[in-house]
DNA sequence: AAAACGAAGGATAGCGCTATCCTAAAGGTG
DNA sequence: CACCTTTAGGATAGCGCTATCCTTCGTTTT
């Protein structure tokens, strides 16, 4: 291309204001500058800061991201994608991976390409799945680690909502517990409502009430056990002195308990913001290695353990 | 038309899998099944549960919510808009009437349907903006006349990131205090950075520290109110025996400190759900009155006061 | 020097709808 | 009963781009 002819073209464009028009363009071609963002919850931060990433990398690079709420249904998860697909989108972003059959039908059959966020599949499993996060397990067992090394012997766990990430935390519990010989069926506390600090205080007062014996709780996020904190502190039972408490992810806050919160911080930031560049590059034609990205996680040891 | 005839074409069109291509229609049409929506932040529970409503609310009645994240920034609020109504939005959806004149002229330039969110505009003014929200300065008033009724009479006010609507409270503090004779320009406490738990624990303790006559403070929102309560557990101050906190918006979390903290519940998803139902109106070349929605607001009295 | 090749730029046929215009039939009126 | 009015349904011209094809011209190869 004559590069002078360009500049005249470009002056020209600039000069009659014109824009292009996104209908048009995805109509001739067959694809549109939307990316779908598929989240569970808008009310739990930790996707929220996953969108806010994603939606900034996208956005500098030209896309728009289009919200989809999937409120931890699989069934509505593939309805809200079959809606957005109708749009064309140039790219999927996925929270999870335990689509269901359907779901993985319509990426599968639609071409768009797709990356999936937080999870990694189990070592050894063979997958084609693009993947943004970190081991969840890992992460469960390493904290429960911790807990030990602080000479814990009764660690409960007490999960909520109890979508496949918190169960793969309280697997990796499970086998830190086991390893150590110190694994009690009676030490699991999984509710199936939505997390929240009032359920944290009802289920560390739940479990010293029938598991006296329970000297550390890891709770499955930090929603939950700011809630204990301050149940904790209410009851006026001592932390860590009777009992450790744990939680999950680092949110705001944690860092200003009372004690302040041992946790394990996620990247979720810097997931949403190398998972939308992934799939930029996917968009681009690209194929990105590796497929899996490991972002890892950082245990943050702090007052109450 | 023919009931039996729209019958067979409907049921012939579900057979085929026929669905409609959205850039066709918006191309012949002029207009797409978008939705503009403007917040200033994603790290602010209050804008995602505005989001989470109406995006809820648009979804139902077959639109697409655009998110727009503009950071407190009316330039980058105005290239958002630009950029947004690129796309032919079918309607915008925008946090707070502040817009700056260059926003201003875009929408009314673009004829897109527009409805505000969270403010209205000061009693008198003469308008034709649609707005779906609650007087803010008169939140502000009620809950400082609620300190004063509990005897306080050195109440301070403390505010972060001081956009339209904090002020508009902030102004509320000081009308309260002027009518009570106890307002005292050292009793306001202004910092421009965002609100975090922990900016409020040290405006707490700067507050005390600098004017330890004051016997309440009014923080501009729960976040703040919720870092000054922790931070007052930490310093052994009791609350609110030697002083009063008060918040504002009624946050997750507010119910369950120690104590418990006093607040303004402040009717977001409601403004969310109505403002796109307003929105909706609008789109289908309604006229829905009142223009302006006052939604209110309800003072929670808890411990803390 | 002729042939073969490649790149650059111009012309144009859709993409899948909506809006409009037109015809034909139905309904109402003096 | 002929007239005008209303309405339903069919035909078609774009909407503003992209992708493709085709021409033209410059470059390399035999």
């Amino acid at each position: 291309m004559d590069p002078e002819l360009v500049l005249r073209v470009t002056d020209a464009a600039r000069e009659l204001g014109y824009v292009p028009d996104p209908a048009a363009r995805a109509l001739a071609s067959q694809r549109s500058d939307h990316v779908a963002v598929l989240i569970p919850k808008l009310s739990n931060a930790l996707f929220v800061d996953l969108l806010d990433a994603a939606q900034q990398t996208l956005r500098a690079a030209g896309y728009q991201a289009l919200i989809g709420v999937t409120h931890y249904d699989a069934a509505q998860e593939e309805l809200l994608l079959r809606e957005q697909l109708m749009h064309r989108p140039a790219g999927v972003l996925l929270t999870g991976l335990d689509s269901n059959p359907g779901t993985r039908a319509l990426i599968a059959q639609s071409r768009v390409p797709c990356v999936h966020l937080m999870d990694l599949p189990p070592d050894g499993v063979a997958t084609s799945q693009h993947c943004v996060g970190f081991r969840q397990i890992d992460a469960g067992a390493a904290i429960t680690r911790h807990l030990l090394e602080r000479g814990r012997k009764r660690i409960a766990f007490a999960g909520a909502q109890l979508d496949e990430r918190v169960l793969q935390r309280l697997y990796g519990w499970r086998q830190a517990l086991e390893h150590a010989g110190c694994y009690d069926r009676a030490l699991e506390w999984l509710h199936p409502a939505s997390s929240s600090l009032a359920l944290g205080g009802t289920l560390f007062r739940q479990i010293l009430a029938e598991q006296p014996s329970v000297d550390a709780v890891f709770f499955c996020n930090d929603d939950l056990a700011q809630g204990a904190l301050m149940a904790a502190l209410r009851a006026g039972i001592s932390v860590p002195g009777r009992v450790a408490v744990a939680g999950f992810n680092d949110l705001t806050g944690s860092d200003q308990m009372m004690p302040t919160l041992t946790t394990v911080r996620t990247p979720r930031a810097e997931i949403g913001r190398t998972a939308a560049q992934h799939l930029l590059a996917l968009m681009q034609g690209g194929n990105p290695q590796p497929a899996l990205v490991d972002l890892g996680f950082e245990l943050v040891v702090r007052e109450s353990s």
